[in-house]
RNA sequence: GCCGAUGUAGCUCAGCAGGUAGAGCAACUGAUUCGUAAUCAGUAGGUCACCGGUUCGAAUCCGGUCGUCGGCUCCA
């Protein structure tokens, strides 16, 4: 029979199978699976006349997803071998960087148990034991699995009534599956399992409590170490880690958890942040507004937050028999600002910032650092405009916030268009209308939209941008967010030219986030390592002994004078050491001074991370500074 | 919130099976006056997260509370 491989075409015996043609064609090992006619298959299966076919490399995103799944079930193999009957299977996909099998089992799994899963799996790999596809019928999947007892693959089956069914077996092992797999299990090379955790059966929490492995798998012993690799370097580039070894900030259990004490090294940053922050408001023809911490319960009502927010939002007080709440959010607020007077058109834009400090309930497992806590500064704004200025501002406001990235040193991100949802407030035409003006933005910006479907808020359709680090790693900061809610609900209003009121449209947007968030976002970002310009420190002094204590002051009373922020480290030392603690600090410039410094007006400068610049004169390392100092743009 | 782990000096951690705590670094004092990632010696520092229970006796065992850590959408 003929068949097309990857465009050619191949004279193969008939019902020959996939191995059969890697033999013919001579193809690598690498080979593990492949797509036939568009689909992808094992190649233990038999080919069909006239398939067209392309190979799966291991290697490829494909071939890597087959590898771990197939892992996943040489994982759930060994932990039916361990723990016998004990053990029912539920499901064990492949994801993002690896795989996972969720177990209901009566006892979770200890760390040394992952060990021992492990151990168990190098001997099913050793066994080299087949994949053996198999397809069946509903009803004699259901007789197979209910005889296995395996009653969470029952449930499962019940979605696939009319499908055909599939399941795969190696060695004793069945499971149901729609595959591909390995040709074996003697293909898995590199795996290892990394932690166990409970998770919820279908992610409900209703549902009972399974216990999860993850693990990963690679082609290669090299893959898997460099990822190996790439966990520790995110360890030890760990916000928290390094919020404690740099004095940035802390919390603590008597304050309560998910509230963020700022340090002064902390602070520093956060004020060069928010004061670059607030003259590019300015600059961009936004105003600076502030706002109260609490609002009256009235408030909350009308905003519908009573109704659609609650359980993110704190008990009310009590003042003067009235009931206060503290403030979620911050737009009730800027949405008085705008009532307080008549708008008319010639009025609009109206953009209100603020970096509003808001507190939000989050389920005390979920907080985590910086990342996640209860209390936060957002980069706040609120902008009142007309139906027509809408696309310019939101274009206005992405421009602005891929600034701002790029001013921190994130050149990469990814945009997300969030569309309406089934349960939406407001007319789908103006839905259609406003969701259709951010995808024109982001078009005109060559901006490609991810589109998450009926994605947004009820109250309108909103654009984030995620921005990567030096990780790779994906972080969600800016939201533009369309609302239909609040004017209504506000019934605010401006005068048009045709001397009626009319509704303006409102767009909420935070660019950074919070401030919490985004700082620990750079602090890992920049492994703690801050550019010149938003270092607590640019410059420390360190004297070789305490001999030229006077003229390590002498130099550090100019720096300070040319409006650097230097210190001095003259404790009674040896340099080497004050070298050390000055790394440590991730301060960038180390200036020296011993003899040959005090007496020619220089400065031996050494760089954060070793380069040594040599000695230069005061005067030139001030220009050097300068320089380093200045803030991209 | 749920599952599991965990909470000992400012930090990192030890403390095996219950007999009232220990190291390194940091801090302080002294000596050393030193040239690019840790000089030496000494001193001080903990109601072992908190509350309760078992026990003659609890950091250790049990229960509760709080915090922290890994998870809890990714469809066989």
């Amino acid at each position: 029979m003929q068949v097309l491989f990857e465009g050619n075409s191949v004279e193969l015996d008939a019902k020959a199978t996939g191995f059969d043609l890697i033999k013919k064609l001579n193809l690598p090992k690498s080979v593990i699976a492949l797509y036939i006619n568009e689909k992808p298959s094992d190649l233990r299966g038999i080919i069909p006349e006239n398939a067209s076919i392309r190979p799966i490399h291991i290697e490829s995103p494909e071939g890597t997803e087959i590898l771990r799944h197939s892992t996943a079930h040489i994982m759930a193999d060994a932990v039916k071998r361990i723990f016998g009957n004990n053990v029912k299977i539920t499901i064990g996909p492949s994801i993002e960087d690896g795989f996972y099998y969720d177990f209901d089992i009566d006892k979770p799994f200890e760390p040394s148990d992952l060990e021992k899963i492990e151990e168990e799996m190098k001997k099913i790999i050793k066994e080299n034991l087949p994949f053996v596809r198999e397809e069946i019928s509903y009803e004699n999947a259901k007789e197979l699995f209910s005889k296995m007892g395996e009653n969470y693959k029952l449930e499962i089956i019940e979605e696939y009534k009319d499908a055909v069914i599939s399941i795969y077996k190696h060695g004793n092992f069945t499971d149901l599956c729609r595959g591909p797999h390995l040709p074996s299990t003697g293909y898995v090379k590199a795996f290892k399992l990394l932690s166990a955790a409970g998770a919820y059966w279908r992610g409900d929490e209703k549902n009972k409590m399974l216990q999860r492995i993850y693990g990963t798998a690679f082609p290669t012993k090299e893959m898997l170490e460099e990822y190996l690799k790439k966990l520790e370097e995110a360890k030890r580039r760990d916000h928290r880690r390094l919020g404690t070894a740099l004095d940035l900030y802390s919390t603590t259990d008597e304050v309560g958890g998910g509230l963020i004490i700022w340090h002064p090294r902390g602070g520093f940053v956060r004020t060069q942040i928010e004061n670059y922050w607030r003259e590019q408001h300015f600059k961009r023809g936004y105003s600076i507004v502030y706002s109260p911490h609490i609002g009256r319960a009235d408030l909350w009502k009308t905003s519908g937050h009573l109704d659609f927010y609650k359980e993110n939002m704190y008990s009310p007080m009590d003042i003067d028999n009235f009931e206060y709440y503290v403030k979620p959010m911050n737009c009730p607020f800027h949405i008085q600002i705008y009532k307080s007077k008549t708008r008319s058109y010639k009025d609009l834009p109206l953009r209100y910032a603020e970096l509003g400090t808001v507190y939000r309930y989050e389920r005390s497992g979920v907080l985590h650092g910086l990342l996640r806590v209860r209390g936060f500064t957002q980069d706040d704004a609120h902008i009142f405009c007309t139906p027509e200025q809408l696309k310019d501002e939101v274009m206005g406001v992405v421009q602005f916030a891929v600034d701002l990235f790029r001013t921190f040193g994130f050149e990469n991100y990814e945009a997300y268009l969030a569309t309406r949802p089934d349960k939406a407030v407001g007319d789908p035409s103006k839905w259609e209308e406003a969701t259709n003006s951010l995808r024109e933005a982001a078009e005109k910006m060559n901006i490609k939209l991810n589109v998450e479907e009926k994605g947004g808020a009820f109250y309108g359709p909103k654009i984030d941008l995620k921005i990567k680090d030096s990780l790779g790693r994906e972080w969600q900061c800016t939201t533009v967010q369309f609302d239909f809610n609040l004017p209504e609900r506000f019934d605010i209003s401006y005068i048009g030219t045709d001397n009626q009121k009319h509704r303006p449209y409102t767009v909420h947007r935070a660019l950074l986030g919070s401030m919490e968030r985004f700082f620990g976002i750079l602090i890992e970002h920049y492994a703690g390592a801050f550019p010149v310009w938003l270092s607590p420190e640019q410059v420390i002094i360190l004297p070789v002994s305490e001999k030229f204590n006077e003229y390590a002051r002498k130099v550090n009373s100019v720096l300070l004078d040319n409006g650097f922020r230097s210190v001095l480290d003259i404790r009674n030392e040896k340099l080497s050491y004050k070298i050390r603690e000055a790394e440590l600090l991730k301060i960038p410039y180390m200036a020296v001074v011993g003899e040959k410094e005090a007496s020619s007006n220089t400065v031996s400068v050494r760089t954060r991370g070793k380069e040594d610049l040599g000695s230069m004169p005061v005067e030139t390392f001030i220009n050097k500074l300068s320089e380093s100092s200045r803030i991209p743009l």
